[in-house]
RNA sequence: GAGCCAUUAGCUCAGUCGGUAGAGCACCUGACUUUUAAUCAGGGUGUCGAUGGUUCGAGUCCAUCAUGGCUCACCA
């Protein structure tokens, strides 16, 4: 094996015979990597104007088009054949025949390989078994294939291979292709009925020089001409909020967040997040904001709002369950934490139930570890849950009724997180002291506990006017619209290990 | 980070008790002018993930490593 074969798919025999392939096209006087195409349908335009059409009304009109796309099929008959070309739409099928296109075409035909990217001219028919299908008069290679593609009918299905070489995945395995196609369209459809609300769309640094906004690992780096460190952003928070201080009143952002972390099938470490703050509003407001978007892109994508989603139904019928953290917790366990006053009760409490307390945790962590062990993998249809504890709060108001607790909700579906949100803390002295007590949890041991943002602080000190804000984690959003197990399924190019 | 599982031809997979590797598709040669996973005749193209070990002999047994998957941990 040579070296520039290494690493290749292919046998030595296989490649070998494409190559020597790609040499016979340029003997034609043909370039194998080809130039523009005047592209005047996809298949599927093909298919709609053909469908319409009866096979005589095909025949007389002799309908003319130019289609492109990758060679999938092929078969044979002597002085004749049929192939199929897919592209981005789906497949079509073509049929040369050597009276027709001459004898140069037709070995042209002959010398394809599956893979190759071509493009043809020809007229449309129906074939005896009434398949719509172009009937070629003009061949052009496009681009040449070396590598051949995997099975026809098994697609490719070794999990690795799929996501490190995701266009070979796309190419064979046509659900993959819809499921990303659905992925654009949830994004497109978030934006619309964003925008048609009154908000605006806004880019922010992705470069921070504090990791703060969320609670999480961030990846760092370094400027070299300011010599500067920087970290990824682990979240969008804090500057569309210093937006809202600026008076721009209703801003979102669609991003990718980076945070140093573990891999699963629920976490890659970048993702991509959607962000929205909106002033005069509310944890409550942005509850039905939150519920009327999910079903409206829903109804958009899914055409309804009952979705398969791993063998069961998803209700996504508005309005949704709202429940109080606490409330849920003593559904399934029995414990009380609005009766429990003070931390030595509530680490009672947990070591009867088989909770882990850090040193670090406070009361409010207690409460949170209860959720997330006895409470959350429960919540399978749509819940916010709401009232978390002021400790893993940070940046989120206090709750009148009990200031040990926040106007902030989390949306559970199928028992994962799909949102976050909070009547968003506005008074800067509360803020700072929210910080401060994120650098003690950090001194205790907490490395994902939030930095301090001086410059965060200050821009609350020039007055935010109060502000709902939200978080929705598209890629668990999509996993979910798609009934896919895995992040993996809805990233185009999941994070792997480098080989070798 | 831990446990379990997987890794054999380009792809999808067999491979029994340890005896020097097989099928289908793809590919190659030939036949075939409306096929549909086209068909027919012929051809096996391989560092059995890597490295050690046990053995007369290892795809198979053992160890280590690599990569991946799942579960857990982590991750609001």
């Amino acid at each position: 094996m040579s070296s520039q074969e290494q690493g290749s798919g292919a046998t030595t025999s296989e490649l070998a015979v494409r190559r020597a392939k790609l040499e016979q096209w340029r003997a034609r006087g043909i370039e194998p990597y080809g130039g523009r195409f005047d592209v005047t349908h996809r298949s599927s335009d093909i298919l709609r104007v053909a469908d319409a059409r009866t096979r005589e009304e095909l025949e007389e009109q002799r309908l003319s088009v130019k289609v492109a796309g990758r060679l999938v099929a092929r078969r044979g008959h002597g002085k004749a054949g049929f192939a199929h070309i897919l592209d981005q739409d789906g497949q079509i099928q073509l049929y040369a025949k050597s009276d027709a296109i001459g004898q140069d075409q037709y070995e042209a035909f002959e010398l394809l390989d599956i893979g190759d990217w071509i493009g043809v001219s020809g007229y449309v028919f129906k074939t005896n078994r009434g398949e719509v299908t172009v009937h070629i008069e003009q061949l052009t290679l496009l681009g040449k294939a070396l590598q051949p593609l995997p099975e026809k009918w098994h697609g490719l299905r070794d999990v690795e291979t799929r996501y490190r070489r995701r266009y070979v995945d796309l190419i064979v395995n046509p659900p993959v292709r819809e499921a990303f196609i659905l992925r654009s369209k949830v994004i497109q459809s978030m934006r619309r009925h964003l925008d048609a609300q009154g908000f605006l769309e806004v880019e922010t640094p992705t470069l921070h020089t504090v990791a703060a906004g969320a609670a999480a690992k961030p990846f760092r780096t370094h400027h070299n001409a300011l010599d500067m460190p920087l970290t990824l952003r682990i979240a969008l928070e804090l500057h569309l909020k210093r937006l809202i201080v600026g008076g721009m009143e209703r801003v979102y952002e669609i991003g990718r967040v980076y945070r140093n972390e573990g891999i699963s099938t629920r976490h890659n470490p970048e993702f991509t997040m959607m962000e929205l703050y909106a002033a005069y509003m509310d944890f409550q407001d942005i509850m039905k904001l939150t519920e009327h978007l999910i079903e409206q892109i829903a109804v958009d994508v899914r055409g309804g709002t009952d979705l398969a989603y791993d063998g069961q139904v998803v209700h996504l019928k508005t309005p949704w369950r709202r429940a109080h953290m606490v409330d849920l917790v003593r559904e399934q366990t029995g414990v009380d934490f609005f009766a429990l006053q003070t931390l030595a009760e509530a680490r009672d409490a947990a070591r009867t139930h088989g909770i882990e307390v850090l040193p670090s945790h406070g009361f409010g962590h207690i409460v949170n570890s209860f959720f997330e062990e006895k409470v959350e993998h429960t919540l399978f249809q749509p819940v916010f849950v709401y009232g978390h504890p002021v400790e893993i709060s940070p940046l989120a108001k206090r709750s009148v009724q009990d200031p040990r607790f926040t106007d902030r909700f989390e949306l559970f579906i199928v028992g994962r997180e799909h949102g976050n949100a909070f009547s968003e803390l506005s008074d800067p002295i509360d803020q700072r002291e929210r910080f401060e007590a994120q650098l003690q949890e950090r001194a205790l041991g907490n490395d994902e506990a939030h930095e301090m943002d001086e410059d965060f602080v200050l821009a609350l000190e020039y007055g935010m006017p109060p502000t709902g804000g939200l978080g929705i984690g598209v890629d668990r959003l999509v996993m979910l619209l798609a009934d896919q197990p895995s992040i993996r399924d809805v990233l185009l190019f999941p994070l792997m290990r480098t080989q070798e």
